[in-house]
DNA sequence: GCTATTATAGACACACATTATCTATAATAG
DNA sequence: CTATTATAGATAATGTGTGTCTATAATAGC
């Protein structure tokens, strides 16, 4: 019961991306070059994220990865599903037994707390750390 | 980022437990037969819930677990702490950067989440489930 | 077109926690 | 004394996350 490294290397990457937005793509051994990760796995979880639609790449020179258009919609729970995957986050029971008390109660705890992740905007944060800075 | 199946057989348990609370002691043997488990493996599991203070253990004869004294008591949180251990439950970071805005932002909505396992007791959930019985 | 740069994809390996099983030991009731 | 029951240790299997290596595709600049 716990979010994976690579959630935490995404979200750290897309609080970068924000942070750097004005400045155009950026690669990824830059983005690598932040954090402690190998820049062909990052980029694997970098990928997760295009295909989730959060970020754009460019190959080629002078290419990398910025943010989607309307980059400030974006959330904590768009990137946290984007790489652990939507399907149940606490996967409880495997037997889904929909009339299981206990299922229905933690699910219910669950469905809160994705929700105020849905409420946690990167880009809110991103200001928030422009005048905390620490990264 | 999920509940283990240790810490499903644990909840089942309490809450057959709870439901047959009048019953006297229980062998793990029968708490065994309600679910697809082996009786080694759910009693390592029962030892943390007895260490824990949930439950009471009876060796011998006759012998088995039934409930602590105060066990109207007992919320899901406890049960899921006993099984998963208390320390972090949300690992997000292992830096634990306390400046770091997004770990600030995942343990907000972490803690509510806590808080709302802690605030649902087992007694309450097998009084619904005796009037939708379903075990 | 050629070359350097950069993202993408596949195969593979490793570490680690979870999930078990088996066996032995201790304690209690009758 | 015996059957019953919880506890503990050693051990194995399984799967997931983590990470590396290599090859391929696409783009910019010359």
């Amino acid at each position: 019961m716990k979010l994976s490294k690579s959630t935490h290397y995404a979200l750290h990457t897309m609080l970068h991306l924000t942070l750097s937005h004005a400045e155009g793509h950026t690669s990824v051994s830059k983005l690598a070059g932040h954090q402690q990760v190998s820049t062909t796995y990052l980029s694997k979880i970098l990928t997760k994220l295009v295909k989730a639609g959060l970020i754009v790449s460019v190959p080629g020179a002078n290419g990398g990865y910025k943010l989607k258009a309307n980059w400030k919609e974006t959330t904590l729970l768009d990137v946290i599903q984007a790489v652990e995957g939507l399907p149940p986050i606490f996967d409880y029971c495997e037997d889904h037994n929909p009339s299981c008390i206990i299922q229905q109660s933690i699910q219910k705890a669950e469905k809160n707390f994705l929700e105020e992740l849905g409420t946690m905007k990167i880009a809110d944060l991103a200001e928030d750390a422009r005048n905390v800075p620490h990264h």
